[in-house]
RNA sequence: GGCCCGGUGGUGCAGUCGGUUAGCACGCCAGCCUGUCACGCUGGAGGUCGACGGUUCGAGUCCGUUCCGGGUCGCCA
């Protein structure tokens, strides 16, 4: 059988001319330029190469097919009368002695111009990803997706670790995020779950003896999208270490994954290691968030106590934080913007001050804090110039809203946001419990996997304290990259005892954690190593070395908002056989 | 579920105060062009302006309802 091809559509260069070379793609282009003369523009995985035709026999071929057609060319190399630089191929072209089609394209109006495919209508490009991704600009993420997969694996193994994978159809887990369902055919009325995460089995792989385990694992939430969070499933570098404390998992991330920033990202500029590590209780206070962008050079600042006797209703009886500029010299228009757009995305209302060239308050909620000027001035450093923004409620709300006000003051004015560069930090000693929004009462603030911070004595020493208690940390850390959370991970509880304590303190108990957590439970009880471990999201960081930001752009087959697979039509309807193979009945009233 | 933004030929967009035949770019079709490379030039086809209802002499435009999409809050141990 004759060679499909030669050469590929990116290789040929002037030392080829006078070869005879046979190269296959896709029609992107015909250039007519005269009645029997046209350019051709070959594309494959590899590049464009220039195919020229000049005869009327070849012309009619051309001519009779559609863009996006493969085809195959044979012909002989020649170098080019004009040269093109800006092609990789630019300073030759083929001519064709044969040109036969491999598979025609039907249609000549595509959904979309291939080469402008990231303008067309997301659900057109979802519905035709097959040929958005013909698009070399579409495709270069999914290349990097793979190359940048590929280092985490040679990093991972380099360090010792195994590759190991868990299974996909497994138990629910009560608490955490929506389970993706399966029902199970030999057991009516029983369903599979899809792992949320492969917590529980990597804890086991411990239990197990191996010592180092990694897997690039599929994690699959029912919970609704985000530009930076995919509906359904997305992967995660999950890893897991024995007999390890915090800083091994973190200094073997950062060995692991600040070499990949530097090598993969879009920006040249990344934190050196070890990253910063700020305890949570200060992110919140300094920045408003516990995944703070170190980009921005502004930090949020309490003036609770400066503002103490102010007759402004919301800031009664209220924790009140501010942001402050200096030389700022935006108009009314823009600061409603600002106060609008926090509102709308935090839900509380932002206020305002400016400072005029005397030194006086004016502007916004000015009126009302004459009496604190020289508290306020002292406290925020202000100039005549100066603006601050204020957010005011419950503490946590307070942190928020200012958090957000930081965020949009930051990359709206200029001078405050050092854009092009990975700035890195790791968020460390979250609270082990929380006061529930709804109940009020003592939860896990993250996750019960965590070891508390002082073990079983601190639980102890706490217990029916609700104070002490929500003082308690835990061994528990977050990686941020550019105020994205990019890795999650905890020193884990391997003590089935402290576990037990750690469960009682929420009013839960033994036969809890063994209903939950029956397989690790049990296993805890034949002796565990301590371990520790972590999981960077491999899409999150993907998109963040692409530079792009939305995460479907490094995704190869990415669901829409609204969790449907608009190319492959899922999720759909199924026929009654297959609803009566595995007993599930739906109910009609739930379709409308 | 709440809120914000959007929906106009195949694609991306413009459309003023409600007023003539709904414009532009790309793509498509035909013709011309022997050095193009975002080829160029001439001509052409292609639209129930998301849907329904209302106001009006007259609605892409105003009002109401609804559907769809994106963003965001909730949610994401």
């Amino acid at each position: 059988m004759m060679q499909s091809r030669t050469h590929t559509c990116g290789e040929l260069r002037l030392v080829d001319a006078g070869k005879n070379v046979t190269l296959a793609g896709w029609m992107e282009n015909v250039r007519e330029v005269g009645a029997n003369f046209a350019f051709l523009v070959l594309r494959d995985y590899y590049g464009t190469t220039q195919v020229v035709v000049e005869t009327a026999e070849m012309m009619g071929i051309i001519k009779a097919l559609n863009k996006e057609t493969t085809i195959q060319v044979t012909g002989t190399v020649r170098e080019r009368e004009s040269k093109n630089p800006k092609q990789a191929t630019g300073e030759i072209e083929v001519v064709p002695t044969d040109i036969k089609v491999l598979g025609k394209c039907h249609h000549n109006q595509l959904p979309f111009e291939i080469n402008k495919s990231r303008d067309a209508d997301e659900n057109t490009r979802l519905k035709y990803r097959y040929l958005d991704l013909r698009n070399p600009a579409v495709k270069k993420n999914i290349i990097l997706r793979c190359q940048v997969v590929a280092a985490i694996r040679a990093a991972m193994t380099d360090h010792g670790f195994l590759e190991i994978t868990t299974p996909i159809l497994t138990a629910s887990s009560p608490e955490g995020a929506r389970d993706y369902l399966v029902p199970a055919r030999n057991h009516p009325g029983k369903f599979y779950a899809l792992p949320q995460a492969p917590q529980q089995f990597k804890q086991l792989l411990m239990t197990s003896g191996f010592d180092r385990y990694f897997q690039i694992a599929p994690c699959f939430r029912d919970e609704d999208a985000r530009a930076d969070r995919t509906p359904g499933e997305f992967y995660q570098l999950d890893m897991e270490m024995a007999f390890a404390t915090q800083d091994d998992v973190l200094s073997t991330l950062e060995e692991v994954l600040q070499p990949i920033f530097c090598k993969y990202g879009k920006y040249d500029r990344v934190s050196s290691y070890p990253f910063r590590r700020i305890p949570f209780n200060e992110a919140m206070e300094r920045y408003g968030s516990d995944k703070p962008d170190l980009r921005i050079d502004l930090e949020v600042q309490d003036i609770t106590a400066e503002v103490a006797g102010c007759e402004f209703g919301p800031f009664q009886n209220a924790t009140v934080k501010a942001v402050v500029v200096d030389n700022f010299d935006q108009g009314r228009k823009w600061i409603d913007k600002l106060l609008n757009d926090v509102e709308v995305q935090t839900g509380n209302k932002a206020c305002w001050c400016k400072v005029d060239e005397n030194g006086e308050l004016t502007g916004g909620v000015s009126k009302f804090l004459t009496e604190q000027k020289d508290a306020l001035t002292q406290k925020l450093d202000l100039k005549p110039g100066s603006f601050f923004c204020m957010a005011a409620g419950k503490k946590s709300a307070a942190q928020k809203t200012a958090g957000v006000i930081r965020t949009m003051m930051g990359k709206r004015l200029p001078g405050h946001f050092d854009e092009e560069q990975y700035a890195m930090c790791w968020i460390v000693d979250f609270p082990m419990y929380e006061l529930g929004e709804e109940s009020g009462e003592l939860e896990f603030c993250h996750n019960p996997f965590s070891m508390p911070q002082g073990g079983k004595e601190a639980l102890e020493a706490a217990a029916g304290d609700t104070e002490k208690l929500l003082a308690i940390n835990a061994n528990q850390y977050d990686l941020v990259v550019n105020g994205y959370e990019s890795a999650s991970g905890a020193v884990r509880n391997h003590d089935p005892e402290i576990m037990v304590k750690a469960f009682q303190m929420v009013g839960l108990g033994e036969e809890d954690v063994k209903a939950k957590f029956p397989a690790m439970y049990n296993a805890f009880t034949y002796g565990a190593p301590p371990h520790a471990g972590a999981a960077p999201g491999i899409d999150r960081i993907v998109m963040l070395l692409c530079g792009e930001e939305s995460i479907r752009e490094v995704i190869t087959f990415p669901m829409n908002k609204t969790a449907q697979d608009l190319m492959m039509d899922a999720p759909t309807t199924v026929s009654q056989k297959q609803l009566d193979d595995v007993h599930i009945l739906i109910n009609e009233a739930h379709l409308q």
